[in-house]
DNA sequence: CAGAATCTCTAGAACGTTATAGCTCAGTGG
DNA sequence: CCACTGAGCTATAACGTTCTAGAGATTCTG
């Protein structure tokens, strides 16, 4: 019996600290909670002898014993970029409002049921679900148990509380940007079945009809930059090609671009470009996309905001669906469609090509 | 006294399901585990009592009186989309091993410090650090208390367990792959102070000298697009210009692509260009690059499977560094450098541009 | 100086689960 | 008829924390 393999020293407790301290497991626990009801003297001799074990309290226990956990869980997207920074946003809400968060991810094998079941399980108060592809009925269901905030996607269910981007608005400031450059033969680019892209395309038309335009030219599109060069090759081909083009998403439209430049098209003499998102790809220099900007700090600060409000039984109805108003970030891919770029060597060689 | 506010109904717990179905609570617990000493017909009458109830079991309480908690603490960069991939195998490895993940993000205004405490509060039983910067002597001391493996960054420590991308091998691949072709000036473009970057540049002038090639030249790079392109335009300013180019990872990779084609130089006609990380962009059927490509799948389940070895008290001295072989995935982006390509409107551009 | 208020601390119970030990009852073997 | 076994179930005690109630000491108040 002189080896015992796995003896992996049991983790240090209240109760050790105690001991050392010469107190009761009580007090131990109010200065660590900095909590009323300990002497500084006490604070003092109680905290030394904890950093002295290495104590860590155990958050299994604490939630256990407190009737609220404190703890609101995320769903997200391992591959979506955008999740990124929602969930950088959330953790900083979350963090000023004295919240913890518990991540689940949703990747290839492991689907959104599974991750929320699993964040039932760790007790969480509340769900905050990105961009989720699940029907509304389960979503409804989920939110009889627990409050739900479905973020970046539309959902009809009253059940659920909603924070989105104003995808419609978004598109329009686009599309009035474009105008006031000088264009009026637009097109858009299409994210399909994609959350947000229906509202997109409504924000397309309308803006469209505003301005007395009534050549409307909707490309099916997609999510990825592969989806976008498609597009971009039916773009080229139409007989009366427009100036200019509002994309569903930054990814498509990095796919477009390429297409532009491998067709030898300049960018914006040629066609502009306006994406969505203002995801990292848009800012990069060689690229810099104008694009609508999703405003995430703002809509993960309201989605912890709600799903707390909720938490204390506060129920605004007419709160239940917040929308973001975006805006409209001007970068090197639009420009007016008359003016030829001064320096431009690929004007000569699109000439020279077509 | 009529109204309540946030009257919140309490979690239905085992006490509940074992009043409803008239068995003692233990009864239950050995009935929701699986666990023998149960009859047949009791356990049907327990699962529909709990069924009814919506039971779900609380993973807190579980865990804490559990000596294991099953647990394994991940701690990744929200915007590393290589990360993606790692926490989706890890997902699935943890899962055939009976062994949950608890995910901790590293953000822009949360810093691995406090992503490794929140873990270590929740008990997690070992760590999986992806890419950490943290400082080699912090990381043997947090492996002092729980074991800890790190992925995808060498650590000279011996008291942490390392999982990792043979780098310098997978630089070799591709200055093989390149020479095979016929290329014998070759490029570098550098990761700088980044994980695994020191690797990479010894595998490039390793393999060079191997191929008998004293050309050795390397530029600053790093891990962005940005920084990419702006290697690249130094890369075409040499005098006596390279005809391929390895790059530190596939993000740069793609800056240099987007400067070669704007200065209309033909990819892989004029130059050749392999990544590192076979990331999603490089399987973007625009970009198609060649690129050497990490096994995520094998690096996770090895990752996973050495913790649990550890936790187990197996501590194989041998193991404490675990290299894996990574293997070329060649795209469109290497060719041979004398071929002129049949229809490459691009290439006569090249020649008009200098 | 009595009584009240305040401060500092402790005892004990509780959160929801699982491990351990023990109970009851049928069946079995001697 | 007794001891024994084993299956099926229950009582009790933990896990580590925090809440409630209250004890003892000190200070304040009139």
């Amino acid at each position: 019996m002189t080896e015992k393999p796995p003896v992996r020293a049991r983790r240090t407790t209240l109760a050790d600290v105690a001991a050392r301290a010469g107190v009761s497991v009580p007090l131990v626990s109010i200065v660590m909670r900095d909590a009323p009801g300990a002497s500084a003297a006490t604070r003092e001799r109680v905290r030394e002898a904890a950093d002295e074990l290495g104590y860590r309290p155990d958050s299994r226990a604490r939630m256990l014993r407190r009737s609220r956990t404190q703890l609101i869980g995320v769903v997200f997207g391992v591959q979506h970029p955008f999740h990124g920074d929602l969930v950088s946003g959330l953790y900083t809400a979350a963090d000023t409002a004295g919240y913890e968060l518990a991540l689940s991810a949703v990747t290839p094998g492991r689907n959104e049921s599974r991750a929320v079941a699993s964040l039932l399980q760790d007790r969480c108060e509340a769900l905050v679900l990105l961009g989720p592809s699940l029907p509304t009925t389960e979503l409804a269901d989920l939110a009889a148990r627990i409050p739900v905030m479905v973020v970046a996607r539309p959902v009809r269910s009253k059940a659920v509380d909603v924070v989105r981007t104003d995808d419609a608005a978004g598109i329009q400031l686009a599309v009035d940007h474009l105008v006031e450059l000088g264009h009026y033969r637009i097109a858009h680019i299409d994210g399909g079945r994609a959350p947000g892209a229906a509202e997109r395309r409504r924000g397309y038309r309308e803006a469209l009809s505003r301005h007395g335009l009534d050549e409307v030219v909707i490309l099916p599109g997609g999510l990825t930059e592969d989806e976008g060069a498609e597009a971009a090759r039916h773009l080229l081909a139409l007989s009366s090609r427009p100036t200019a083009v509002t994309v569903f998403n930054d990814r498509c439209a990095t796919g477009v671009l390429d297409v532009l430049h491998r067709e030898r098209f300049s960018v914006p003499g040629d066609m502009s470009v306006v994406g969505f998102d203002d995801s990292s790809l848009a800012s990069l220099s060689h690229i810099a996309l104008t694009t609508v900007a999703q405003d995430a700090e703002r809509i993960t600060t309201l989605a912890i905001a709600r799903a707390i409000a909720r938490l204390d039984g506060h129920d605004a109805p007419d709160e239940r669906e917040q929308v973001i108003a975006p805006h409209l970030v001007v970068r090197s891919t639009t420009a007016s469609p008359d003016i030829e770029p001064a320096a431009a060597p690929s004007r000569g060689v699109q000439t020279f090509s077509t």
